[in-house]
DNA sequence: GTTCTTGCAAAGGATTTGCATCCTC
DNA sequence: GAGGATGCAAATCCTTTGCAAGAAC
């Protein structure tokens, strides 16, 4: 990680008021170098590479801060297990209900007109987030 | 339940390849009473008052059989353990994000342009699950 | 009768918790 | 040094599974 990365995390810690430990460094880094929806099991394998003596629940508790923080965001899947988000432009989720994969779509590219602001009945919006479920380009040459 | 709703639960039964039995006819209905997004376990105590042997493996067999087969439909929510849904008009979720109560809003009410058929890269869009986070009246109303 | 279901108890996976030790601030 | 963070193991929650006994077709 560059001194300017190092220098990001560890305001990004000061604002949260957390302790800017070793443990949170590498698994702050090895999520922003993750792609698409990460499980908590896989962000510990990646940082046990470097920290071979991480314990699992050190991972769970910093997904959770991080979560908590607005650090990261957590995945709303159709699907049991805690995920977290890794790409930070706005977008939502294409899940196919065949084969279960989950691939990520500009919210541009989707072109919902969402509005954010009061909903009749006071709901105050202030994010969307979409899952499209349908068919995969595979799945659909499968079915054929 | 009426004969014309038992005529229902049979036929659909049949539909899907399923034995027409009475712990499965129980819990057709108990969900059709309900309302929101039950948990197996609140699903499981309201048969129980009715079948008092019944086991919570059985619910959780059939509540699967039944979103398998189409019959209901499981939430996807900002939450850990299954849902199934019961509204069965179009419709999305508004989430608070601080109390963590979860609403419907009608699709037509919530007025997204959706549209289905392919998008860009070939996923075929079926469906839209619509999660609308943000704060809910009484939640705005507290943080004044 | 055969097959599908049930109920039970045990197993399983994911996540959390308690606590002693260790590290930041 | 004080309070937060870590690692470990045990605990908990939600869900699934294996199997013998019972019900549906």
């Amino acid at each position: 990680m560059s001194a300017q990365e190092i220098k990001e995390f560890r305001e990004l810690c000061e604002r949260a008021g957390l302790a800017a430990t070793h443990q949170r460094q590498v698994i702050y880094e090895v999520l922003k170098n993750m792609h698409g929806h990460p499980s908590p099991e896989e962000v510990y394998a990646r940082v046990k590479r470097r920290i071979p003596s991480i314990s699992l629940a050190t991972v769970y508790k910093n997904l959770h801060l991080f979560i908590e923080s607005g650090v990261f965001r957590e995945v709303s899947l159709h699907h049991g297990s805690l995920r977290v988000e890794i790409n930070h432009k706005p977008h939502h989720h294409l899940v196919c209900t065949s084969c279960k994969s989950i691939s990520d779509i500009d919210a541009e590219a989707l072109g919902l007109a969402t509005q954010y602001g009061k909903l009749p009945g006071g709901f105050l919006a202030q994010r969307f987030a979409v899952d499209v479920l349908g068919l995969c380009a595979d799945c659909q040459k499968k079915a054929d």
